[in-house]
DNA sequence: CTTGACCGGCTAACGGTGTTAGCCTTAGAG
DNA sequence: CTCTAAGGCTAACACCGTTAGCCGGTCAAG
């Protein structure tokens, strides 16, 4: 397993910042976290921020990036004890569990708008490096990744019609998958 | 083939602002349409729109409704002449082709904040109907499904890396659904 | 022919957004 | 002791979706 690309250092500030802008996320989703309310949630007024961080925009790459690190570390955990159903099973199997434990964070981490240049570099592939070591092959891994997204997004935004049975459904992409 | 579910008539008025809203969408995204911008082009001015749409997301919507029936011919044509490829790529072929033509609409479309409530009921499912008639199954159609929406948001958001050959993650993911 | 209603435009304005300019206090280094 | 930088603050700007209210034209009913 490659380490971790590093994620630049935050001020004691800018993480308590980051703290509660996950809060205000994870509670109430992304039109909730507005400038304003960030700052009266930190206890400040909102222009005051921009003395911690240049932009929303960089307070969301902060968010996202913690997202990604902690996708990463179970990923690359999965895909190192898969367990009996194999390492494809349990890649998916983690996947869905992180999307709809957090999913305003999800969202947002993959969602549109995002500015992927304030990333740390080589932080989303470190994180999506699992999928290839399932697979060990670079074009299955691909659509494997493209499924265990679409059916997170999907689910989280009620895509799928009512009574859906999708833990069948990721079984069916699971076997798929392996089989090939 | 179902027939396509009926999408309420809209005036010569509302015609005219839904295509102006389209060309804006699609040739600057989605954030450049705002109800300023859109009265701009019709010839009016923003408040006047309201005689038409009651709010923003009704103006949404209506795009919406058009993609999806678009997207429910096109891909319902590919599944009753599928050539020789199959019903499966040919349907995620023409799934393909649509997202990448369109990108901000398909993404408006996909996307979170869409006030699905407001389309013509049973329209998505029609436009999605396609997948289970390729596959006669339908948890390997939702899996199938995701899976074209995973790999054409991601190809729409740039997120593959630089040089894949995503033409070639296609055919991997159709093998795998078609195998099943 | 007149009257009244509605349709569809307009201006002004409200509350919200991200963001900037500029001021001021405080802590710590030289 | 002084200077500087950090980190707060208020006021304000431009833009957003949206509402209130006015007004001219069209057209049907009396």
């Amino acid at each position: 397993m490659t380490d971790a690309p590093v994620v630049v250092a935050r001020s004691e500030r800018a993480s308590e910042i980051v703290a509660t802008a996950r809060r205000i996320l994870e509670d109430e989703g992304r039109e909730a976290l507005t400038m304003r309310r960030l700052a009266d949630e930190v206890g400040m007024r909102a222009p005051s921020l921009y003395k911690h961080f240049p932009a929303k925009r960089h307070v969301e790459a902060a968010l996202v990036e913690d997202a990604f690190v902690e996708m990463g570390e179970v990923l690359h955990r999965a895909v190192r004890r898969p367990g009996r159903r194999g390492p494809v099973a349990a890649v998916l199997g983690r996947y869905r569990d992180l999307a709809l434990t957090n999913p305003h964070l999800y969202r947002l981490a993959t969602g549109p708008g995002l500015a992927r240049d304030l990333l740390a570099p080589g932080l989303e592939e470190w994180a999506g490096e699992p999928f290839f070591l399932a697979t060990g092959e670079p074009y299955l891994a691909q659509a494997m990744w493209a499924f265990a997204h679409g059916m997170a997004i999907l689910e989280i935004e009620g895509r799928f019609p009512a009574g859906s049975d999708l833990e069948r459904t990721w079984r069916s992409g699971a076997e798929a998958f392996s089989r090939s």
